[in-house]
RNA sequence: GGCGCUUUCGUCUAGCGGCUAGGACACAUGCCUCUCACGCAUGGAACACGGGUUCGAUUCCCGUAGGCGCUACCA
């Protein structure tokens, strides 16, 4: 085998948005072409004309650039192996069926949907094959002049491919070794339907990986049954030396229970199936997407890269480089993984807190105005500052990071809402709050805004010196106490911090608040 | 039903004849602490089953069972 060029495609259905499964299976061949100084094709099957989506194949190319993930031709990307859109190669096809026709390879058949369900009906498990094909309606089994005639009365046909039974037919997969099937149970598949004047998917796929000198087809599990097809259509055609070798990738199965992945899944769950949320042209339906789930595209890249593959080491968290450094098909397991969700969220935790909290503002931004905050820019630098201190760039005494439990900037409303909005009501089902709010409690409270009230400059430093004064001077500790009154339960910074953020008219304002609503 | 692929903690997985079977997510506990977290530490948790091969099988082979996929004029 010659040293060719690494060449991959990833040619997806325009049928509708694109699942997470078929991201994968595009971040591994980008990952291939990368690491292998190769290209990446983008290719649109659109074979079946009454599958299409309009919209599917911008949602797709979207997804992708969101995903930085990278193609170096095809449809919208340019290339010089074009056209890229199988719906606009027709002629090409035509010509190669009619070289598998001439060579005797190929056959025509005549028999209508109707006809072949009838059969399908009469005989337990038919198959249109070796077996079965003279008692049909095709090439073989009628005289040419009749064949010659119904076509030229323009009857309705379609060319299945002849298959040659009783050979073992070999396949070399990257990932599971050599897999063989005998032809015989392989059926006479039809390759082009002169209905649409398309051909269907095995055709098309093979002439078009063979045009675009593709090297490597890696693709989902479920294509495996037909790859000794592809094999011999390759033979077929006599392009065996140059056939693509093959890659089948692991399915992704149900977080619970038994099957493959779908999209009621990710409603059942709460977790996304698809990239980028995608609105249904037809029933106007809306379904989730990472993106604007609040994903970082980095986090999505590095969970599904883990999900039936890894490195070999402990490391998990990889970037897109390193990625490309490492990956590796022959280590991809075999079997299908679960879509582990939360583990998801976990990678989405971990890039999150990498980023630094100023990148955050324009997202929580989203949050404010939703939540009806008016967000003046002073507030929103003090919140800033007060999420860099506290939220990531806080260090403790063992020098480690502390980190929010954040995996979603939105998850940042419930744990700061107290720096906007004083506390509405006072939960006296949340523990924190009956286990801290005591009988004598308000009263103490009042003596507490009594201290406050009293100071003058209304700094951190100042309310903690006069508060632990008063404290140590009673013998009271009211910090729990008092976080009920700013925060309403128990959350949030240091307390002499919280005061001196919110200010004292604030805080005094709540704590009166508390002491009326809780007596 | 037929054909193919597959089978290690609840989940993702490491392991490529000899290991106290490792890591991560999730879970539990402890430490830290004015709260919630974070962080740190600790813990429970797996080789589907039955035969072989071998001095020795999680690892190799064969069965069985389970899982997944394909079985269209869909991809």
């Amino acid at each position: 085998m010659s040293e060719r060029k690494v060449r991959v495609r990833f040619a997806p259905s325009p049928t509708g948005p694109l699942h997470i499964g078929g991201v994968r299976t595009a971040l591994y061949n980008y990952l291939f072409a990368r690491q292998h100084g190769g290209d990446f094709i983008f290719r649109i099957e659109d074979t079946d004309s009454t599958r299409f989506v309009p919209g599917a194949e911008e949602y797709i190319i979207e997804a992708f650039k969101w995903l930085g993930v990278e193609f170096d031709e095809g449809v919208s990307f340019g290339g010089n192996h074009g056209p890229y859109r199988q719906s606009e190669r027709r002629d090409i096809y035509k010509k190669y069926v009619q070289q598998l026709l001439d060579a005797g390879k190929a056959y025509y058949a005549f028999d209508t949907p109707e006809e072949l369900d009838a059969k399908r009906n009469e005989i337990e498990n038919f198959q249109y094959d070796a077996q079965t094909r003279l008692q049909m309606r095709n090439s073989l089994s009628m005289d040419e002049a009749e064949v010659k005639r119904l076509i030229a009365e323009g009857a309705q046909y379609v060319v299945r491919f002849k298959i040659e039974p009783g050979r073992d037919v070999h396949v070399d997969d990257i990932i599971r070794g050599d897999v063989s099937i005998n032809s015989s149970v392989l059926d006479d598949k039809v390759l082009y339907k002169s209905a649409d004047e398309l051909p269907t998917y095995h055709l098309a796929n093979i002439v078009d990986d063979h045009l675009m000198e593709v090297t490597h087809v890696i693709r989902g599990e479920e294509w495996l049954p037909s790859a000794p097809l592809h094999v011999l259509l390759y033979e077929a055609f006599g392009w065996a030396d140059t056939m693509p070798r093959f890659a089948h990738l692991p399915l992704l199965l149900k977080p619970v229970g038994n099957g493959k992945l779908s999209k009621r899944d990710g409603d059942k769950f709460g977790f996304p199936v698809f990239p980028l949320e995608w609105h249904d042209p037809q029933t106007g339906a809306v379904s989730a997407g990472y993106r604007e789930q609040g994903y970082l595209p980095e986090a999505v890249v590095n969970f599904l890269a883990l999900l039936g593959w890894n490195p070999g080491t402990d490391q998990e968290i990889m970037s897109m480089e390193e990625l490309i450094k490492q990956f590796n098909l022959s280590k991809c397991s075999k079997n299908g993984a679960r879509f582990d969700y939360v583990k998801g969220i976990w990678f989405n935790h971990q890039y999150l807190l990498q980023r630094p909290a100023t990148e955050w503002v324009p997202e929580f931004d989203k949050i404010l105005r939703a939540e009806g905050i008016e967000s003046t820019p002073e507030r929103e630098a003090a919140v800033v500052e007060m999420m860099k201190q506290k939220v990531i760039e806080f260090t403790d005494k063992e020098g480690n990071k502390k980190k929010r439990n954040i995996s979603f900037v939105s998850d940042l409303w419930p744990l700061c809402k107290f720096f906007f909005v004083a506390p509405e009501t006072y939960d006296m089902e949340d523990k924190f709050v009956r286990k801290n709010w005591k009988e004598t409690t308000a009263q103490e409270m009042d003596e507490l805004a009594g201290v406050l009230t009293a100071i003058d400059n209304f700094t951190v430093g100042e309310i903690k010196d006069m508060v632990e004064a008063w404290c140590e001077a009673t013998g009271r500790k009211p910090w729990n106490a008092w976080r009920v009154c700013l925060v309403g339960t128990g959350q949030g910074p240091d307390m002499y911090e919280l005061a001196a953020f919110l200010g004292k008219e604030e805080t005094i304002r709540r704590m009166d608040a508390a002491i009326k609503s809780l007596v």
